[in-house]
DNA sequence: CTGAAAGCGCTTACAG
DNA sequence: CTGAAAGCGCTTACAG
């Protein structure tokens, strides 16, 4: 097991010096050289099998090529798509990643990006962000750093989002042609841009129709099955006429799912639920969910992408956006008859005039 | 943004020589070192900040503390639990993970590869590994590997795998408790050591219970869904009464069961199915499917620790086997009444005499 | 068009 | 107990 061949064994095999050597194999410098001389070097470094030392190169060049991947919980089915597009795009750029999974804590993610400073990553992509995230906050100044799906209130910050706002829209107007009226969203946590912007969403929507004083909106403390659970159990006792519900995204309208039944309420007969994100395999549980599709693989794909953009030629921090898509399966239905027409608002209930 | 402060920034601020420094910061020279100068250089790297370039230790000490994974496809729901256990285990030893997913492509796997050496990474873990693999074999003369789950027919090589025998011999059991005599194995690819491992288990069981010939294996030539169920529609064409199917994994449990509600049979009423694996959200789907639980989570932290174990002392190549268990949902009932006790053998079918 | 030299930030024999 | 020096494998101004 001999030791893999240098730049200095490609040079001498040669004939050239290292200097030589090392501008032959980099197509940038090649053209400088004289054709023969490339071609010398070239096929004594095949010869060799020579391939450089990116160790080297990156404590010389100060770019190591290589970027940190901070992902709250891999585990969550979103996830793996994501880091699936940010590896094949970086692989295209011959970047590498280096992922981390901070497992939802602050004191692992800081850990994690110490790490990664250290072994002097060019960049950073985060699926980790709250909208105030002094850790993020404070690095924003230090290195390049694009966030994926999540995103910062402020300072602005690259990132690559779906369009939360419209998926929204297009499940609320889904469940209104169904003819329901009384439409709940068990919202993400409103200190995650996606949680906050989609509840925007939602009450713009409810309040566009007329209906935004029958349209409760009540908050999820992480996205979960138990507090999506947990949610939709305060919901049906506060509002028990609901008859549909938008979901802060899947888990959490799965968690919902899982209320209604213990609570005696039959998805989608009684209870329309809709989710977001169009996890894996939603299409095999019963009833297969109705959600907002989002394309994590090209969240991360675009991401990265950007991220190598950046690096190559630094610039304002840029926003993208990307399209949802609703995909209709059976947990939504039309709305129960009785309550298609909602009877005297009940006491306690503020009365409000419908526009249209 | 100043630039990061150096070993000999840290050095001129305590008034030492940067060999001192280093040496002070290194706990396993520091006790060459006068107590006080040790304090003064710890200090002087705390008010400064310092943190150790890794690229530049890596270059001089020929280790880089990274490892290289190789995961087929992160988009299989085994795979992300795995990865967050091999991250979690080489943080505990401030080794980095470089992640690549090979997309099941030789090609983009020995791209991957050599990426991974050029960045000279320490060691490898691989999830990739087919009984046959060139470019593993070729390899593992090269750098240490682990293999997780899957590993190598030869030679030898260090792996962290799941009892695959006692898992298929649980399951089995299981089903003949239920009463099940005519079971079908839907067995992964051969060759992968997991299909070929389940498979052998899968016929010693049937044989030593002397229902050898009432129990077909036929091959999926891949761990999916579409996989199983074409597999599954095969199985019932040609063995119209088996009870009961185990496949050689999860999602080709799904595909069969797919298959099966096409034909017009019932899951479990009419046909048992047990899976592998117990992938995340199985007990949300139609029936909750009884399976074999591995931990995949523990797969990857040992086998991480395995690695970096070797990095530390080269040794013989270990293999460790972690314990499966049978988890009992609902895609398995008593065999049906009609078939529980096998009229005689169809023509074309084998008789066979039971033992005991 | 090519070579000689310096240097990225560390660690570690070698002296003293 | 500490310093001076060399060197890991590259790249890139600087000469010529």
């Amino acid at each position: 097991v001999s030791k893999p061949p240098t730049l200095a064994d490609v040079a001498r095999h040669a004939g050239v010096h290292t200097a030589t050597a090392s501008r032959a194999l980099n197509p940038a410098t090649r053209d400088l050289l004289n054709a023969k001389t490339v071609r010398r070097v070239v096929s004594a470094a095949a010869a060799l099998g020579y391939a450089p030392n990116a160790i080297a190169r990156a404590l010389r060049t100060a770019r190591t090529r290589s970027v940190g991947v901070l992902i709250p919980d891999l585990t969550n089915p979103i996830f793996p798509p994501m880091v699936r597009g940010i590896v094949e795009a970086l692989r295209d750029d011959s970047h590498t990643a280096l992922l981390a999974d901070t497992d939802n804590d602050d004191g692992k993610e800081a850990d994690a990006v110490a790490a990664l400073q250290e072994r002097h990553v060019d960049g950073l992509l985060v699926a980790t962000a709250r909208r105030r995230h002094p850790l993020l906050q404070q690095l924003l100044a230090t290195v390049p750093i694009v966030g994926i799906s999540r995103t910062l209130e402020s300072p602005p910050m690259a990132a690559v989002v779906a369009d939360d706002a419209a998926g929204i829209t297009d499940a609320f107007s889904h469940l209104r042609d169904l003819g329901h009226r009384r439409i709940g969203h068990l919202a993400g946590p409103h200190d995650m841009s996606t949680g906050m912007d989609r509840a925007r969403a939602f009450s713009y929507c409810a309040s566009s129709a007329g209906i935004g004083d029958w349209c409760p909106v009540i908050e999820c403390d992480r996205y979960t099955r138990e507090a999506g659970a947990r949610a939709m159990d305060r919901l049906i006792a506060d509002h028990p006429r609901l008859t549909a519900v938008i979901a802060g995204n899947d888990l959490i309208a799965l968690g919902a799912i899982e209320a209604l039944r213990r609570s005696g309420r039959r998805c989608p007969e009684d209870v329309s639920v809709v989710g977001f994100n169009d996890m894996p395999y939603l299409d095999l549980m019963t009833p297969p969910l109705t959600t907002v599709r989002v394309s994590h693989y090209d969240l991360g794909f675009e991401a990265a992408r950007m991220l190598v953009e950046m690096l190559r030629r630094p610039g304002a921090s840029r926003r993208l956006v990307l399209p949802t898509q609703l995909i209709v399966r059976s947990s939504t239905a039309a709305a129960p008859a009785s309550t298609a027409r909602p009877k005297a608002a009940r006491s306690g209930q503020p009365s409000s005039s419908r526009r249209r």
